[in-house]
DNA sequence: CTAGGTGCAAAATGTTTGCACACGA
DNA sequence: TCGTGTGCAAACATTTTGCACCTAG
């Protein structure tokens, strides 16, 4: 994997955010600073850094996919309001251990999304 | 929400498999019998019936969108080689009130799928 | 009769890909 | 220079929708 600074662009605009940006919003983003970049190159890129394992990916069964710079496990909450992403803090690493041991499945890990309304949207 | 003859065929079909179909495997499913059928009411039905709580999606984060019939709360396993879906008898009820005490969300439920690869796909 | 359901085809959405050119090592 | 990355536009797969017709209640 070469250096590119689209690329490097990309990385930094999703470890310095919470936000859990969709495809979309980081070409968006992208656009800001470099008018030329195109989606293409960002879903190659998101691909890329997903199948490397420097960023997540997280599919809500809602919309679109979104992406994650923060790989140390945790889960997520999606607001089925305003659809928004948010992390939280549950430790869950024992579930992996408890379906190796109901199975004989190799269990390289998970995704734990909950689904709700958040402090915003409910009432 | 009326009768239909393609609701109850299709819901019938959920309901008698484990296998966890796409709208696409669900639409083939039910041209053997009316030929006639057509992918959009299956994606519409669908749809309605996810709404209404009847049936559950699986978003896989690989291909399409997959199907449930059993809405008893469960978990799901994805071979990441062969792309099936299994369900786990895990039980995961107490993860939502952990979650409801930790912020101040609505909680509604959660989606468990967790990777790896199945008896048939490992070495 | 009326509201809701259907088939069909077209459109919309999200994502991938082929190609010629550009860039990094 | 060579292999990898990029921009662009076209292709693709999946899902949704508009419309005229059909069906249940």
């Amino acid at each position: 994997m070469n250096y590119s600074k689209q690329r490097e662009s990309m990385l930094r605009i999703l470890r310095s955010t919470k936000s859990h940006p969709t495809a979309n919003e980081i070409y968006m983003e992208m656009r800001k600073t470099d008018s030329k970049i195109s989606l293409g190159t960002v879903y190659r890129n998101l691909n890329l850094l997903c199948d490397n394992g420097i960023i997540l990916r997280i599919d809500t069964n809602h919309d679109s996919v979104h992406y994650d710079g923060c790989v140390e496990p945790h889960c997520h909450f999606v607001c089925s309001d305003c659809k928004r992403v948010f992390d939280l803090e549950l430790d869950t690493s024992d579930l992996d251990d408890k379906v190796r041991e109901e199975t004989d499945f190799t269990v390289s890990g998970h995704s734990l999304v909950f689904y709700g309304k958040c402090n915003n949207c409910k009432d």
